[in-house]
DNA sequence: TCGGTTTTATCAGTATACGGAGGAAATCTT
DNA sequence: AAGATTTCCTCCGTATACTGATAAAACCGA
């Protein structure tokens, strides 16, 4: 665990005096900071993984996982709109916008416009859509079991459960508000 | 859990005759799919509350978590080149050259020609960089402390190894290449 | 040393992610 | 009912992520 120590700085411009407890105003020292060990860092490893293992199994060229949850909660609430499957899936409002467009643009949904609301969109699944849906449902499951195989199987189920705290998602029931939009409001 | 069941749909033109069991070829009926209880998405969500977190630590004009990470492992690491750093991160190689480029035009990082390799850059760290990294250290710990904060504080180092093991890194000992890369030559 | 291969970095293209601004429609208030 | 506010969606700008292609330098085998 040898401390940073740039010594023969080519162009030695800058380099200030890389700390060992001392001139550094700000508070912790960086060079204790292991960043294989912090949470954030972990969670953004661990995602990445596991969208490497689902584009593993459902192939390059088909749905991406964001897709998939859209596509899939589209066709789960065919009378949600855009507002209600971003809530329920977590995408974000602009997001969710391109996506649909892509999606569109590749025959899978289409945009409806709502009777009720003027402003609202309902998202109609196209028969290709279900299709895409049902070609990658079998395979997602097997990307989703391979993501938790390294993960004792004892442990699995209290791992989702903490991941599903971070997340601050209730395990089954749905249409809680997130910790986000309750920090919104309480300041 | 009712199945959903589209009815009284407007253009009528496709509605796929939603699934009880029945008509779809390819497999795994979709209606049955819990989204919210698939590790994947689990993971999505969490480590996008955990990038929440971190920006609400640091404030939204302050580091983003992947230029911190890939900051703190230049400073740490001065005689890396991209290539090393990339590994050290996570980060893409692509990403990571679109990254250096932002940073620099921040003026925190300079890229320097290896002397040694006339294809390397080595990153060196400005004063400014320097700053960055300092003045952003407390909040990003206290960032992962909230990231962590909603599992039962006996779990989190359990949940912090399998999370580690999702994603193929090593706890402690550097150096290893990732399974992604073990898959390329195996498969 | 020549030529093939590998390594390093960049660039183009596409997808995800998110804040802010803004238009249009709905709702609330008075 | 008019005005203010909110909701729904889109568009813009920026950042992250990754694949494929490419240029340049280094390396390696014969």
């Amino acid at each position: 665990m040898d401390r940073p120590n740039p010594t023969g700085d080519g162009p030695g411009v800058q380099d200030p005096a890389p700390n060992t407890a001392g001139p550094n105003a700000a508070g912790r020292p960086i060079d204790g900071i292991a960043l294989h060990e912090t949470p954030g860092h972990l969670l953004r490893r661990a995602q990445q993984r596991a969208v490497d293992l689902f584009v593993q199994a459902v192939g390059e060229r088909g749905l991406r996982p964001p897709q998939f949850a859209l596509l899939l909660a589209a066709w789960q609430n065919p009378e949600a709109n855009q507002s209600e499957l971003v809530r329920i899936t977590g995408i974000d409002r602009s997001t969710a916008a391109d996506m649909i467009t892509r999606l569109a643009g590749r025959g899978l949904i289409r945009r409806v416009r709502t009777e009720a609301d003027g402003r609202a969109n309902r998202l109609s699944v196209t028969a290709e859509g279900v299709a895409a849906l049902e070609a990658a449902a079998d395979r997602v499951e097997r990307a989703q079991e391979r993501i938790v195989a390294p993960i004792p199987a004892g442990q699995r189920a209290q791992f989702l459960k903490n991941l599903a705290r971070i997340a601050d998602l209730p395990v089954s029931p749905a249409g809680l508000r997130s910790a986000k939009e309750r920090n919104r409001e309480g300041g």
